[in-house]
RNA sequence: CGGGGCGUAGCGCAGUCCGGUCAGCGCACCGCGUUUGGGACGCGGGGGUCGGAGGUUCAAAUCCUCUCGCCCCGACCA
């Protein structure tokens, strides 16, 4: 490609709306324009570097027995009607009406379509198991789209979907995705973990999530450095402490002037924050049928910890939380900052386990003012739900080993879920069995979202000047900077060099060398060639690559034989950084 | 949805408090000439109804009201 020719600008300052690297560079570089909030076009390069990264994704799903085939985008409103979605689903999803008043909505992602085509198809346990899987476009209207590519509104995604008759063969399709897709991020050269994660509204029983460890991430994981256990955050397990456990002392109401916060009720009564209850006031949102209610929850948890909302949304099957505002609260009676469990009435209280399980705690009188000592579970209250519902932090102890966790961010750039049968049971996409009996065929689904990724390896791989990919997924694999007075002889090596099938981005513009080695630094290709009339003299042209300083002279008669070498090189490392797991 | 910030030429910005040569600067772009191995120089030039709509005023980028959009933090979310 000839860039004098190319649609696309370098831009020399950074763009002002642009916070982190990926974003700055892949703007910079001329890779995206951004239309909208969360919503950018592709430009030549960062369209080709996405084909190589589907590309990826295809050869590796399609190892596993995947079909590719390519669902809409805009559906009729009445399939995800049936899976209850339509209604369970908030303002993330896009809904409209078509000219005839049909309910319509912008798919974000495909599991009632593929349930829908496997009931119109599969018939027989014989049909089983299946894979497919699309690349295709999803619309979600995030909240707050952010950080360029990394979070969108839309976006391309490559979403699969396993078949299957019974439990064991989703667990063989999902060992098989778990592995493709570590495959697929060491082909990119993305370096992920694997961490279990939340079913959150995709339903199911168990998921995991590829993350790109990062500052910029915005999910928290808890890792165990010694046993290799890692977890989202929302979800993750630690080894609670032991309660303290006494026999249980009579209630005690103790006069607490302007003690509101745990600090300071632990230090006006000298007692430890362990020894302290938490109350914790949440509105929920439940559905029931079509209909959604809201109810007050109360959770109570122990001083020192603090509230996990996906593991309390979890425990209560509630769709949404949200903090209580203060009216909220004293409408059923309790006092903010003196909260108690003990006397309420019409109240969803959720007690974590460790408090089901201490003694003698201290928690609010629901009086203002006023505490009360040695309040026990049990005998003073009861609760609709005892569970984990506290967050797990750095320096806990580990849920396997009990060695500290420690925390780290992360971005989320694919994740695998165990779905079971909810969206083929909504839909009746059955199958018959050996015996002619009737069964929900089993799915589980698997996505990554390619333009993150592209984002996220980005993030990765780039310096001072700018980006520089990896050779799998660069947009060229070589950036041939053809210097003054040599154009015939960079016009040849241009076509030397395609026509051994070798990418080529050609520099030929009227600039001068230093926009030129700036804007290939920027751009971020693996193999720099430059052509210039100094070395040319002497018969040679100078290789480099991007991501090292050195520069070398290559007799033009071996630039060919040369650079397919460094390109096979570079395919070599990529391709050892494929580990079984 | 709550908090904060910002919309002036393709990009980055000044001007807004205090209304009146405030339609400006740098980069980019076009022409001519010189230059040419790490973001060249000179001369000449094109481009903006100051996000939008109302209003106040003799006069509005500037003041008032409404509105749209974008960014950041939080909430939320795969």
């Amino acid at each position: 490609m000839k860039m004098s020719k190319m649609f696309f600008r370098t831009l020399r300052e950074v763009p002002a709306d642009a916070e982190t690297a990926s974003h700055k560079l892949l703007v910079r570089s001329g890779f995206i324009q951004q239309l909208g909030a969360g919503i950018y076009s592709l430009l030549p390069f960062a369209k080709r570097s996405m084909e190589k990264i589907e590309n990826i994704m295809r050869e590796e799903i399609d190892q596993i027995g995947g079909q590719e085939i390519l669902m809409p985008v805009v559906n009729p409103a009445e399939v995800w009607k049936e899976t209850n979605r339509y209604y369970e689903i908030g303002s993330e999803m896009s809904r409209f009406q078509d000219r005839k008043g049909g309910d319509m909505v912008l798919a974000m992602t495909h599991e009632e379509i593929v349930a829908d085509l496997v009931r119109k198809i599969v018939q027989s346990y014989r049909q089983l198991p299946m894979l497919v899987y699309h690349i295709q476009t999803k619309w979600r209207d995030d909240p707050r789209p952010r950080a360029g590519l990394i979070r969108v509104r839309e976006f391309t995604m490559k979403d699969s979907y396993s078949l299957d008759v019974d439990q064991e063969g989703l667990d063989t399709q999902y060992k098989a995705h778990y592995q493709a897709y570590f495959n697929i991020f060491a082909k990119c050269g993305l370096p992920v973990v694997a961490v279990l994660a939340d079913v959150g509204m995709m339903g199911g029983t168990m998921a995991h999530e590829y993350m790109y460890l990062s500052p910029i991430g915005e999910d928290t994981l808890l890792i165990c450095d010694s046993c290799g256990y890692m977890a989202n955050r929302q979800i993750a397990l630690f080894d609670k402490p032991e309660p303290i456990h006494q026999s249980a002392l009579s209630l005690e109401e103790v006069e607490t002037p302007n003690v509101k916060t745990i600090e300071e009720l632990a230090n006006f009564l000298n007692v430890k924050k362990i020894e302290t209850a938490k109350a914790v006031f949440m509105m929920g949102t439940f559905t029931e049928g079509q209909e959604d209610v809201t109810k007050l929850v109360f959770a109570v948890i122990r001083g020192d910890m603090e509230l996990n909302e996906t593991k309390l949304a979890n425990a209560i099957k509630a769709k949404e939380l949200r903090p209580a505002h203060d009216e909220e609260i004293e409408a059923v009676g309790a006092v903010a900052g003196y909260a108690s469990p003990i006397g309420l009435k019409d109240v969803l209280v959720v007690v974590d386990e460790l408090i089901a399980s201490s003694s003698n705690l201290v928690a609010g009188a629901n009086k203002e003012g006023f505490h009360l000592k040695n309040v026990n579970y049990g005998r003073d209250y009861q609760a609709s739900v005892v569970a984990d519902i506290v967050a797990a932090e750095a320096g806990f102890a580990c849920i396997e080993c009990g060695s500290p966790l420690k925390e780290s961010r992360g971005v989320e750039v694919g994740n695998i879920f165990k779905l079971g049968t909810k969206y083929t049971e909504a839909l009746g996409a059955n199958f018959l069995d050996q015996n002619g009996k009737s069964h929900p065929v089993i799915m589980g689904s698997y996505g990554i979202g390619s333009g993150r990724l592209l984002a996220c390896i980005a993030e990765e791989y780039h310096d001072d000047n700018g980006l520089i990919w990896p050779i799998s997924i660069a947009p060229y694999h070589v950036h041939l900077v053809a210097l003054r007075d040599v154009k015939e002889q960079a016009d040849q090596i241009y076509a030397n060099l395609s026509k051994a099938g070798l990418e080529v981005l050609y520099d030929d513009r009227e600039e001068t060398p230093g926009v030129k080695f700036n804007d290939a630094d920027l751009i971020g290709l693996p193999i720099r060639i430059t052509v210039g009339a100094r070395s040319l003299k002497e018969g040679n042209v100078e290789v480099k690559l991007r991501s090292e300083g050195e520069r070398r002279l290559i007799p033009l008669e071996d630039l060919v034989g040369e650079v397919i070498g460094l390109k096979q090189k570079l395919e070599d490392e990529i391709m050892d950084q494929i580990v079984e797991n």
